[in-house]
DNA sequence: AAACTAGGTTAGTGATCGCTAACCGATTTG
DNA sequence: CAAATCGGTTAGCGATCACTAACCTAGTTT
């Protein structure tokens, strides 16, 4: 029995895989750092130890690079706070919806630069998926929000929803260097505290 | 007496002060919408009634034009918060900071945005120097903290610093049509509580 | 009012960038 | 094992952009 019954991909098709993920990976890096009009496509290709017009091959153009990224960081965390408010309620949720951003925060701190400093650079079909992906997100909060304090005006809660974002994704801005698990219980217990 | 003492101003000096500042309020909206490298010359120059190469009588450059925005923001902040820690102590200075910083960003979204998003577009000069005054305008906050809770570690006083600037900061992200009274309260009472 | 200054204009230049074309070698396929 | 496929390469094209040059005209100075 020399074939296994996991090899359903060839070698060609894992290191293709492999290489879309580094150069996601690295263009959000370089996106972060220095901006998606700032990155050249000779950049991106470089980062990932591959030169120039070689992602041709895997993305549509650099646009395509953008959306691929944005349209996982969206998608991830709105699946992800589905999945968090189905399985708990009331203040639960909230504490679990909390630590769910901060954790996607921390993770993928070059992802969320990106996504509130180059969206309006994506065509327009794929901004208007983040954007609805994005407002979805947001009413997932705001339904928590409501439940806990009822009677108040929406928008005022997506206020707090937008102003929680802002704390938990100031993570960029604190240094790197800093110890990630004090980091994180920091900005989760203000979190709570400014929704209070 | 025809001459008016405070005609110290040629006509011309005043026309070109006005020109100066449309173009610099024109271009900070334009920066925040599109990006640093996302705005040509020509853009900078039609949004503020002139075309094109006008703007190299008034500026070195694009990245002249981006230097004057984030210094005079930078420097605004900095002495803005000097003033406020040099005339309260304890609380008092922290919800002044609080209202002070809440008063620049509803008051200046669009140059928020810019400092933190085109930040490494300037020059090493000019960049070192806008990092400077946000590092000192940072341990002004930090120290009112310090003084609230001693003993405290400063790194992560500082941590909590950028995360309420993240909160507050989250203005261009909440829509521009609420209520800015209400906008106002709103975000000052949140970082209060997440300082708490 | 003549001479000068200064803020605007248009035309053009060199560099950069996104993307395409043409080709090449290794892996997969029949 | 021949043929097709596929992911990579380099060369180059067209467009855009920051910036300069040359000029023009209205305001300022003397």
């Amino acid at each position: 029995m020399p074939a296994e019954p996991r090899d359903v991909t060839t070698a060609r098709e894992r290191a293709k895989a492999d290489r879309r993920h580094a150069l996601l990976t690295a263009a959000a890096r370089l996106f972060a750092e220095r901006g998606y009009s700032g990155t050249s496509i000779e950049d991106l290709g470089a980062a990932a130890g591959v030169s120039g017009p070689a992602l041709y091959k895997h993305f549509s153009g650099k646009q395509g690079i953008l959306a691929a990224i944005l349209l996982e960081a969206s998608e991830g965390l709105y699946t992800g706070g589905q999945h968090v408010v189905a399985s708990s309620t009331g203040t639960h949720a909230l504490r679990s919806l909390v630590t769910f951003h901060a954790d996607f925060a921390l993770n993928n701190a070059d992802v969320i630069r990106v996504q509130d400093r180059d969206l309006e650079q994506l065509a327009d079909v794929d901004r208007h998926t983040v954007r609805t992906l994005q407002r979805r997100y947001v009413e997932l909060w705001v339904d928590v929000l409501e439940f806990l304090e009822p009677g108040l005006d929406r928008a005022v809660l997506r206020v707090r929803a937008h102003a929680v974002f802002g704390l938990l994704n100031s993570t960029p801005h604190s240094g790197h260097s800093h110890d990630r698990q004090t980091l994180r219980e920091e900005l989760e217990q203000m979190a709570i505290a400014a929704l209070s």
